[in-house]
RNA sequence: GCUCCAUUCGUCUAGAGGCCCAGGACGUGGCCCUCUCAAGGCCAAAACACGGGUUCGAAUCCCGUAUGGAGCACCA
């Protein structure tokens, strides 16, 4: 460390008392056990949760929990221009309702707080650290003030490309990387703000290699551009921020985005200037949807669905969100799931080595698929509640049926669900009112009014006797004997007892079995696809069966 | 332009030189079951981007080509 190195780092940075090692003190080293992982997630608040964003939060508190160690969260708000109102309060609010809560950050909204030892955890809070530790590589001979205006640089990014030189701030064309005491103070005299750039080596033809868990041996060019680490407002770039808090927080894995691996040469670097030990690198490939014939990265713009919110919204499980996306990280996860469907996921062992190194297309097909199944595991006060919490937010009718008649909703839910193959009609809580919606008699005469009855063709002398039949079901008869009823009586009225027999002699009988049942249900239902009758008919009760058939009767008398 | 990264059925993928004329899942088609659906069962169609090497042997290793992606800011 030469004289001129420090008087100039002293030059630059008066206010700064503080050294390094102050923070080391500050910020010790964390008791776990061994092996343990610390990640974090460490968005800017810019927006909206991206799904890919989602996914690798995911996949960070994963990593840190089967570990035993520490999954946190950083809010990088040094860009000011982006930033956006209540950005922090949403990725907050996304976390908790995919159940990926943080062990330390900021956790709470209104008002918002934060947990941990190692914060503060918002990075326009960390400026005097970020300035220690800018003092401290300007007096390694590390890095230098730069004064450079937006017209200079945008000068010298002209008469590069005039020269066909390599564009950016490096080496010969670094203006003021050998500056003078003298220089430098002149600016600070006049009232200028510098940045900070990292002093890289120049010329440098040597390479980086390094292993990415997931990319493999990666060997790169070294960098040899002078980047900027702090900006003339005193926010640090991403670039340096990133550095500097991983160091202080212990963050052991550092999982992100593939965008970043191409600066990931200028962060060994500045890993290297600093002293700090390297963390391991985990680049996730970004999430990527059709368009035409081409892949692309979901974008935040134009895609609806890159938004976490529109799972919520569409009322997807958060478990099948995070099945889904876990089922994208490691594909064993599904040999995993069938061997073990009653465990939840988090006894799945992520492996962060098996992720897919390319980019992969988002899938939403695959997503009801699994949803669906997850859904098929609820037992019906589940889907009640979870339902209704959505319902409540997102279609009021529905919630308003539901809450005035909770063991009605509940026994509605439960049609063919306590079996070994449990129905798999609903994938989102959106679809509640789809598949269930005729039990409710303000929505199934909402649906008649528009629609009317699908009834087939037979005359109605029939219909009311099959209907009229109907009315004395009797709730204590098992499922066999109606059945055996029912076809008695589809025999007495000139139908086939079943399809076989009607086929082989079409022409005796009027109709087939499944015929006279088809007339029950578009009677009691309004549709003619519905699950199964027998469930039907014990969940409505002998009271709403009459009222149906009343209903079904009367209505197609006036038709008629 | 430069630098990286990638490329197996339509989709997600398994695959670490012989177990692969490539396995599974979703989707698609057919059949079975069946009171209609939803499921479930069975069956089928469907892929190693291309060209050169290396090797007795290549989806797997190497080199090109093509295609796709990312990055090259006082944005993250």
């Amino acid at each position: 460390m030469s004289d001129f190195h420090t008087e100039l780092a002293q030059l630059v940075f008066p206010h700064v008392a503080r050294t390094p090692e102050d923070f080391y003190r500050q910020y010790p080293p964390r008791d776990l056990p061994p092996g343990a992982k610390v990640t974090r997630f460490a968005p800017s608040p810019t927006g909206f949760v991206h799904i890919g964003s989602l996914m690798t939060t995911l996949v960070d508190s994963r990593v840190a929990r089967q570990s035993g160690g520490v999954y946190f969260l950083r809010i990088e708000d040094t860009d000011k221009k982006r930033e956006q109102d209540r950005s922090v309060e949403q990725i907050v609010q996304n976390l908790n309702n995919f159940g990926l809560t943080p062990d330390e950050g900021v956790v709470q909204i209104d008002p918002i707080g934060e947990v941990g030892a190692y914060g503060p955890y918002t990075q326009s809070e960390r400026v005097e650290i970020y300035e220690t530790f800018a003092k401290f590589m300007i007096a390694q001979g590390k890095a230098y003030p730069c004064f450079c205006t937006e017209d200079e640089l945008d000068r010298l990014r002209k008469d590069q490309e005039a020269q066909g030189a390599k564009p950016g701030y490096y080496g010969p064309w670094a203006k003021w990387r050998n500056a003078s005491l003298a220089q430098v103070k002149a600016e600070l005299d006049a009232g200028n703000r510098p940045v900070i750039r990292i002093r890289a080596p120049y010329p440098n033809e040597s390479r980086v290699r390094f292993h990415d868990i997931i990319k493999g041996d990666l060997d790169m060019p070294a960098n040899d551009q002078d980047v900027v680490l702090v900006k003339s407002n005193s926010l640090p770039t991403y670039h340096f921020a990133h550095i500097v808090d991983d160091r202080l927080m212990h963050v052991t894995t550092v999982i992100r985005g593939e965008e970043w691996l191409p600066s990931a040469p200028l962060h060994l670097q500045t890993l290297e200037f600093l002293g700090f030990p390297m963390p391991d690198y985990a680049h996730v490939a970004p999430i990527a949807k059709m368009e035409g014939s081409s892949k692309r990265k979901l974008s935040k713009r134009k895609d609806s669905e890159a938004n976490v919110m529109y799972y919520y919204e569409a009322g997807y499980p958060a478990q099948s969100v995070m099945e889904y996306l876990l089922n994208l990280a490691n594909s064993a996860f599904y040999d995993w799931r069938k061997a073990n469907p009653d465990q939840p996921y988090s006894e799945f062992p992520f492996v962060l080595e098996d992720m897919g190194v390319a980019m992969p297309l988002f899938d939403l097909v695959k997503l009801n698929d699994i949803s669906k199944d997850i859904i098929a595991t609820y037992n019906a006060e589940r889907v009640y509640q979870e339902g209704l919490a959505w319902a409540e937010q997102y279609d009021h009718k529905l919630a308003s049926l539901m809450k005035a008649e909770p063991g009605y909703s509940i026994a509605v839910f439960n049609v063919e669900r306590n079996t070994p193959a449990p129905r798999k009609d609903i994938a989102t809580w959106s679809d509640i009112e789809r598949a269930c919606g005729f039990y409710f008699d303000e929505l199934f005469n909402q649906s008649i009014a528009v629609d009317g009855y699908p009834m087939p063709k037979f005359a109605a002398a029939d219909i009311a006797g099959i209907l009229d039949h109907v009315r004395s079901f009797d709730p204590a008869t098992p499922k066999d004997a109606w059945l055996d009823d029912m076809r008695g009586l589809a025999e007495r009225l000139g139908f086939a007892r079943d399809a076989k027999t009607f086929k082989k002699n079409p022409g005796v009988y009027k109709g087939h079995f499944g015929d006279v049942m088809m007339v029950v249900r578009v009677a009691l239902t309004g549709r003619t696809n519905t699950p199964d009758l027998y469930e039907i008919l014990q969940t409505y009760g002998n009271v709403r069966i009459n009222q149906r058939i009343d209903k079904a009767i009367d209505d197609g008398q006036n038709e008629a």
